[in-house]
DNA sequence: ACAAGAATCTCGCTGAGCGAGATAATAGCC
DNA sequence: GGCTATTATCTCGCTCAGCGAGATTCTTGT
């Protein structure tokens, strides 16, 4: 395989189509007075959030790459600007649970809420199989980028 | 619109896939002692040489969101790793061009190889009308992320 | 109770990236 | 042809994100 071989079209197009994201969530960042991390940080708590689970400092600081004195400053800049509360869990007192605050889901929802909402309109045209399609692909990247390399 | 309408299910599965593919990313920095942003430059620039585009510093910079000053860093630590090459543009000399030098290609080609692989392995199962499919959603999805938000 | 282990935090440090302004080269104007 | 405005990059000084090492607090198994 080649560089410029053309079956690797739309590796470029999923690389393109990244970048345009990254820059994306880059712009918020800058909008908010945020740096990246912590955009990142709060896709991850609104999500574990969503799918109703609770995120723990470390499994946060995890999730991104950070080693735990990262994950602390972090997490001490979110506080600060009101983004997110540091609740000590019930059960095992030596953790950290790290909860959103109703007013950060609201800014991120007012930036991404209209791109969100330019794509699910995109999706409307595809039938069952091009969805089934469009899933498998993004799972299988998903996969193959994700454990060893 | 609400984070937990279904409709939402392949935007979520989207942005868990870009961010293990930033994940990967972040591994191949860690492993070549680079940072993430020298990552992404070399991706640009093995990008731009792909489309047998030069790359000037300014507009490697302003890709990647960065400022003159942030971006003769960048150059400066590309350059001393012996990544990449400056030479000044023989039309306009005021402009400095960035090559990428072919071991840096090597080396990016070897971590990202595999996956670039497994992606275009994945791709063999659709048809055409899956392939377009695919195709205008990750089209769709960078337009939709580019410009005014 | 007590040792071993786990989750987080503190401290000191390196270096990425910013703002402001300097420098060098080009382009437009009369 | 010089003179000014503009463009591209670089220099300087600074702030702050993230790291390594080790301290602290809480849990678990014996």
């Amino acid at each position: 395989m080649r560089p410029q071989d053309p079956e690797l079209e739309l590796v470029h197009l999923l690389r393109a189509t990244v970048v345009e994201l990254g820059l994306h969530s880059a712009r918020f960042a800058a909008r908010t007075g945020m740096h990246p991390t912590d955009v990142r940080a709060l896709i991850a708590l609104m999500d574990a959030s969503r799918a109703g689970e609770e995120m723990t400092a470390g499994r946060l600081g995890a999730g991104l790459g950070l080693n735990s004195a990262g994950t602390t400053a972090l997490v001490d800049r979110l506080e600060r600007a009101g983004h997110v509360r540091r609740v000590r869990a019930a059960g095992d007192r030596r953790k950290v649970l790290v909860e959103v605050d109703e007013r950060a889901v609201a800014l991120g929802w007012e930036h991404f809420g209209p791109l969100i909402g330019r794509v699910v309109e995109l999706l409307r045209v595809y039938d069952e199989r091009e969805l089934a399609a469009i899933r498998g692909f993004l799972e299988g990247v998903r996969e193959a980028a994700g454990g060893e390399d």
